[in-house]
DNA sequence: CAGCGCTGGTTTTTT
DNA sequence: ACCAGCGCTG
C-alpha cells in the first residue's frame, strides 16, 4: 500500500529521534506525495480523519466506515508526525475489535502496528499500566489484630468469575449467611456493578447500603481484603485500581498524560462510568480524544454501559468537535429506512440520517407464522430456496445468512429443525474457549506449578479429576495450611507428611504434592514449556480422565486441552501465557470447509453484517423483552429498540422480519402479539410474505392443521384456547396490518426440496446400529424413514436426525461396554 | 463419593 | 420444558 518512503519513514519511529524532527521530517514526506490512506474517504470520513486537535466526537452510524476511519486517523497522526506508535493510545471493547483495527493499521501503514503497545482493549491496556503500578495499590489490613500494609505485586493474577465467585461463596459462609437465599453470584453481580461505577467500597453511596442483605458493602470490603492478600485482581478492579492510582498519584498520571499524545475510543457508547472516569483522566491534559460511536447501537446497559457518556459528550468535552458519518456502504435503501423508521420511536437521540448510493433492492420482508415451530420450518425451507435463488432474488449462500434471535434459547427451535432437515449451520456465541471447564482446570493446574501459592487455583483441581479427597480432606488440608501460615499447597504437603490424611486420598495427594514439586523443578529448570504442560496434564491424570469420560463432550473437551497446548507455542514460557490469556484467549473459529448458516443472538451480531438476515421471533414480551421493560421502563424499551435497529442494520441486502402468534414458553403454550417494533416499520418499506396457508380463504385448511398438530404435540391447549389467541392476535394492530397488505402468495411450497443429501450415510446404518451424533452423543438408531433416521440417544432422547450428522460408534472411539 | 431426585430459575455477555 | 445445583441416600 505505502510506497517504500512511507515505510522507511514509519520504521524511523523506533529510534529515539526528537519528535519535532520527526514532525517536519514528516511535513516534507508528506507534502511530497499524497497520503494514500485517504484515498477514497468520503468528506465526512475524512473530515474526522484530519481534525486531529482537541476533543472530536465521531458519530458513525451502522456500515458507515468507521473502523476505515479510525485506522486511517491513527496512520494520519503517524505520518504526520504527530505522535509515534507508541504514543497513541487506542482502545476498543474486544479483543477481537482490538486485533482488527490493528491488523488494518499493519495493512495500512507496514508494520508500524507492530509498535503500537498501547492498542487493546480497555482492560489489556490496564493490564499492562497495573503491572507497571502495582505497588501503588494496597492497603492496612488487620491480620489477627496486626496491621499489615499489604500491596500489590506486579505478578499479581487475573481471576475468572469462577474464582471469584468461590471466594465469595467463602465470605458469605463465614459471614453465617444463607447461601441459597444470598448466592454468591449475585453478591458478584452487585459487587461487579459498583465496580463499573467506579465504586470503591468507602465510595458506595447510602442508598445502596442495603444491598445484599445490608451485608453488601461489608463483603465487598473483606472481598477486597481478601483478592490484596491473594496478590490477585479480578476484571473490574483493573480499572478500578489503575483509576485509583491516577487519582491519588498526580506524577503518574501526569506522566501518562503527556505520553499519550492522542486517544482514540471505539465503541463509546459502550464505555461505563469506571471507563468514563479513566479515559477523562487521561485526556484532561492536551484533551486531544477521540470518540467513535453510535447512540443508536448502544445495547449494553445492562451491563453498565452508559448511553449518557456519549450524549454528554459535547458537555464532557467542551468545543468537542462532532462529526458524523451517514453514509452507508452495507444496506440497501429499503433497509435503512426501515431501520430508521424503528429507531426514530427513541427520544433524545443525538440523531443521524443515514443514506446510501445503494439499489433499491429488497423491501424488508415480513411474515407471520401460526406457531414457532412453523417459524423455524419456514426459516429452513427459505433458507434452502434462497441457495438456488427465490422470489427473483439472486442465490445467496448459507454463508452470506444469518438468523438473529433475541435470546440464546430462541436457537433451540432452528437447531432442532436444521438437523431434522440437514441444513448446515453454525452457532456463535455460548461459553468462551478460555472459560470451558477444561480449559479452566488445565489453566488451574499450570497456575499453580508457576506459583505455588495460588490457593484459589490448587483448590480448583485439587480434586480434579477424582482422587478421594472430598469436603473433608480439603478442611484438613485448610486447617493445616491456616495454622501454618503457608500456602494450600504446601499444608497439603504437611498434611502427607505428617499422615494426617492417610489412606486412599492420602496416597494420591501425596502423588499430587510429588507431581506439582517435579513439574516446578522442571519449570524452574527452564524445560521446553509445550512439553511441560503435555506433561502436566498427562502426569496428574488429567487427560485421562476425559478419555475415560464416555459423554458426548469428552472428544471436543480434549480436542480444547489440544488446542491449549497449542496455543503455548505463541508464548515463550507458562508464565508469560498465563498472565495474557485471561484476556487474550477468545473463541477461535475453527477452518470452515462446508457453507452454514449462522445462528446468534443480536448482540453478538453487533458489527457484524450478512447479505441475507432473518429476525425471527418479533413478538411483544419476547422481543422487546418483557423482563427489560419490567425492570428498565421506557429506559429498557428503548434500548430494545436499538436492539432491532442493530439487527436489521446487519442486513446488507435482504432483511426478513417474522413473528409467530403461538409459542412454547417455559413448557407452556403462550399466544402473543407482533411486537409493537413490527408496526414501526415503515410500510413503503415492508413487504409482507404470506406464510404457508395462512391466507387465500382466511386462516385455511394447512394453516389448521398446523394448528391443530401443535395444539396435540403441547398436549395443554384446547381448541377454545387456541380459537381465544387467534382473536387476540387478529385484534393487534400489527397483525391487521399484516393482513391488509398481503400480498398473494408468491411462493409454490415444493420450491425449496433442493437440498442435495449424502446418499451413502443414510444407507450406511441399519435398525440397531450404535451411532454418534456430535451434539446428542452415542445412541441406537430404532427407524429409518428415507433420508432421516430415528435414533434413541443414550442421554438426549430420541430424536430425528438426517444421515450425514452421524457416524458409527466405533468410528467415535466408543469401547462398547 | 457417586448417583438420584428435588428445587428454583429461566435476556442479553466482555474482559 | 429444561437445566443446574443441592442434599440425601446407598
Amino acid at each position: 500500500m505505502w510506497g517504500r518512503p512511507g515505510y522507511l519513514f514509519a520504521m524511523s519511529f523506533h529510534d529515539d529521534s526528537d519528535a519535532m524532527e520527526a514532525a517536519s521530517l514528516s511535513a516534507r514526506a508528506m507534502s511530497a506525495r499524497p497520503a494514500p490512506y485517504l484515498d477514497g474517504l468520503n468528506p465526512a470520513q475524512r473530515l474526522a480523519v484530519e481534525t486531529l486537535d482537541g476533543p472530536v466526537l465521531m458519530l458513525a452510524g451502522a456500515g458507515t466506515g468507521k473502523t476505515r476511519a479510525l485506522t486511517a486517523r491513527i496512520a494520519h497522526l503517524m505520518s504526520q508526525g504527530r505522535a509515534r506508535p507508541n504514543e497513541i493510545l487506542a482502545v476498543t471493547f474486544t479483543n477481537k475489535a482490538a486485533r482488527e483495527m490493528r491488523e488494518r493499521v499493519g495493512k495500512m501503514m507496514g508494520q508500524v502496528a507492530e509498535g503500537m503497545p498501547w492498542l487493546g482493549t480497555f482492560h489489556s491496556v490496564c493490564v499492562k499500566l497495573l503491572r507497571r503500578h502495582a505497588e501503588l495499590v494496597g492497603r492496612q489490613i488487620m491480620v489477627n489484630g496486626d496491621a499489615r500494609d499489604l500491596h500489590l505485586r506486579s505478578n499479581f493474577t487475573i481471576l475468572d468469575t469462577d474464582d471469584q465467585n468461590r471466594l465469595l461463596k467463602q465470605l458469605i459462609i463465614a459471614a453465617e449467611m444463607d447461601e441459597k437465599k444470598w448466592p454468591p453470584r449475585m453478591l458478584g453481580g452487585i459487587i461487579d456493578n459498583w465496580k463499573n461505577r467506579a465504586w470503591t467500597p468507602d465510595k458506595v453511596p447510602a442508598h445502596e447500603a442495603q444491598a445484599f442483605d445490608g451485608r453488601g458493602v461489608d463483603l465487598y470490603r473483606q472481598y477486597q481484603d481478601r483478592l490484596l492478600t491473594l496478590n490477585a485482581v479480578d476484571f473490574g478492579d483493573l480499572l478500578l485500581h489503575v483509576i485509583h492510582i491516577f487519582q491519588t498519584h498526580d506524577d503518574v498520571l501526569e506522566k501518562y498524560r503527556t505520553w499519550f499524545r492522542y486517544i482514540l475510543v471505539d465503541e463509546y457508547q459502550d464505555t461505563n462510568v469506571a471507563q468514563y472516569l479513566w479515559l477523562r483522566l487521561l485526556a484532561g491534559g492536551h484533551r486531544n480524544i477521540c470518540c467513535v460511536g453510535d447512540d443508536d447501537q448502544s445495547i449494553y446497559g445492562w451491563r453498565g454501559a452508559e448511553v449518557g457518556n456519549i450524549l454528554r459528550f459535547e458537555k464532557d468535552f467542551e468545543g468537542a468537535e462532532v462529526i458524523r458519518l451517514e453514509q452507508n456502504y452495507r444496506s440497501t435503501p429499503h433497509i435503512l429506512s426501515a431501520a430508521s423508521g424503528v429507531i426514530a420511536g427513541n427520544k433524545g437521540r443525538l440523531g443521524k440520517t443515514l443514506w446510501t448510493e445503494a439499489e433499491e433492492g429488497e423491501k424488508v420482508r415480513l411474515i407471520g407464522h401460526w406457531d414457532g415451530d412453523e417459524e423455524a420450518r419456514w426459516i429452513g425451507e427459505e433458507a434452502e430456496a434462497m441457495q438456488g435463488g427465490t422470489r427473483g432474488m439472486a442465490p445467496y449462500s448459507l454463508d452470506d445468512m444469518a438468523i438473529l434471535v433475541r435470546a440464546a434459547h430462541q436457537m433451540r427451535a432452528f437447531e432442532d429443525r436444521f438437523l431434522t432437515i440437514g441444513l448446515p449451520y453454525r452457532v456463535i456465541g455460548g461459553p468462551r474457549f478460555y472459560e470451558r471447564l477444561e480449559i479452566r482446570d488445565a489453566m488451574a493446574y499450570f497456575r499453580v506449578v508457576v506459583s505455588p501459592d495460588d490457593d484459589l487455583a490448587f483448590e480448583r483441581i485439587v480434586n480434579t479429576p477424582k482422587r478421594g479427597l472430598g469436603d473433608k480432606a480439603q478442611q484438613t488440608i485448610q486447617v493445616m495450611a491456616r495454622s501454618n501460615g503457608v500456602s494450600l499447597l504446601e499444608g497439603a504437603r504437611l498434611c502427607v507428611q505428617s499422615k494426617t490424611i492417610g489412606g486412599k486420598g492420602g496416597k494420591a495427594l501425596g502423588e499430587l504434592v510429588n507431581g506439582f514439586a517435579r513439574w516446578r523443578a522442571e519449570l524452574l529448570d527452564g524445560r521446553d514449556h509445550i512439553r511441560l504442560a503435555e506433561e502436566i496434564l498427562d502426569e496428574s491424570g488429567y487427560t485421562g480422565f476425559w478419555q475415560n469420560e464416555k459423554t458426548p463432550e469428552a472428544p471436543g473437551r480434549l480436542e480444547n486441552l489440544k488446542e491449549l497446548v497449542k496455543a503455548l507455542e505463541g508464548f515463550e514460557n507458562l508464565q508469560g501465557f498465563l498472565e495474557h490469556v485471561s484476556l487474550i484467549m477468545d473463541n477461535n473459529s475453527d477452518a470452515e470447509e462446508e457453507p452454514k448458516i449462522t445462528l446468534m443472538t443480536l448482540h453478538a451480531a453487533k458489527g457484524l453484517e450478512f447479505p441475507a438476515v432473518f429476525l425471527p421471533g418479533w413478538e411483544d414480551g419476547l422481543f422487546p423483552s418483557q423482563r427489560s421493560m419490567d425492570e428498565s421502563g421506557v429506559k429498557g424499551l428503548e434500548e430494545e429498540r436499538r436492539l432491532a435497529y442493530v439487527g436489521i442494520t446487519r442486513a446488507e441486502q435482504v432483511c426478513t422480519i417474522s413473528f409467530a402468534a403461538n409459542r412454547r414458553v417455559y413448557g407452556q403454550w403462550q399466544s402473543a402479539l407482533p411486537s409493537r417494533f413490527v408496526d414501526e416499520l415503515p410500510e413503503a418499506h415492508v413487504e409482507v410474505l404470506t406464510p404457508p396457508g395462512l391466507y387465500g380463504g382466511g386462516f385455511g385448511a394447512t394453516g389448521m392443521a398446523a394448528a391443530q398438530q401443535s395444539a396435540m404435540g403441547g398436549g395443554v391447549t384446547s381448541n377454545l384456547q387456541e380459537k381465544a389467541a387467534k382473536a387476540d392476535v387478529y385484534n393487534s394492530p400489527g397483525w391487521r396490518r399484516l393482513q391488509s397488505n398481503a400480498a398473494r402468495p408468491i411462493r409454490q411450497p415444493s420450491e425449496a426440496k433442493n437440498l442435495t443429501i449424502d446418499a451413502s450415510a443414510v444407507s450406511a446404518f441399519g435398525t440397531g446400529d450404535r451411532v454418534f451424533h456430535t451434539k446428542f452423543g452415542y445412541g441406537e438408531v430404532q427407524a429409518i424413514e428415507g433420508d432421516k433416521l430415528e435414533v434413541a440417544f443414550d442421554k438426549a432422547g430420541t430424536k430425528k436426525v438426517v444421515g450425514r450428522f452421524l457416524m458409527p460408534a466405533d468410528q467415535a472411539g466408543d469401547v462398547p461396554f
